[in-house]
DNA sequence: CACGTCGTACGATACTCGTCGTACTACGGG
DNA sequence: CCCGTAGTACGACGAGTATCGTACGACGTG
């Protein structure tokens, strides 16, 4: 407020921002739901494992651009991550912390759970 | 086999028998799934919250019986519950020890994150 | 400024899902 | 045997979604 920026000015390092539901806004259906897909599980598992410094071309998913857009789109919008745009990339990290204000365990839950079903069928 | 049954006989108090996963061919996102539907997770807490003695029309759910019938499907076959036809009605239970064995904590994580939300929300 | 890279937007498409209504089957009791 | 109750099967329909391709915008470097 003190410091009267104009309007225009988006921020130095960080580019345009993208919309995020407030904690008390994220709702566990829309959660389970961005979970219970295999391909953002399989992001989500890899942000739990490699930091949040990762951006979106990192993951090699095995599918095209406007597809990996779209579900990292989901789990902003349930609020399981965050983005922040770094010069042209996007880096992606867990929100894990209001996830853990909020359902508490839920996110360590999933994540062992998926990482001994992985061990089960052989896949991971 | 020693008993050379004909057939059509179904089996004596039980009645038709229905369809469940095998605990090793239960998939977590599946289970994600299942629970991320607003109707079911209110099955799922209702069930846990009574024991597992409860007839689907029970529940008083705010569908039609086909939609009812299909939230069960949905959730048997996604392992979070087990079904069992008794007489005219089918009694429903969590099958908590088998989703407990593969994904620990999993379901009780879930259960409290419901029970909060829906304190925050002021809906439960 | 020109170019390459990273990601977005938009439309198309095929599939899934939640819901309903109606017609039907299974069981139990008079 | 007839009927009522509990649940199923099936078809329909609208909404959502996972996917793609192509065209576009933003950023950094030469």
């Amino acid at each position: 407020m003190t410091t009267a920026a104009p309007a225009p000015v988006p921020a130095a390092g960080g580019g345009r921002d993208l919309p995020h539901p407030a904690p008390e806004e994220i709702r566990l259906e829309s959660v389970l739901h961005a979970l219970s897909d295999p391909m953002r599980l399989r992001i989500v598992r890899e942000l739990a494992v490699e930091g949040d410094e990762l951006s979106c071309s990192q993951f090699a998913l095995p599918v095209t651009k406007s597809t990996s857009t779209h579900h990292f789109r989901v789990l902003r919008e349930a609020g399981v991550i965050h983005q922040v745009y770094r010069g042209t990339a996007k880096m992606n990290g867990l929100r894990k912390d209001d996830l853990d204000a909020l359902f508490p365990g839920l996110l360590d839950c999933v994540l062992t759970a998926a990482h001994r079903q992985s061990l089960r069928l052989g896949d991971g």
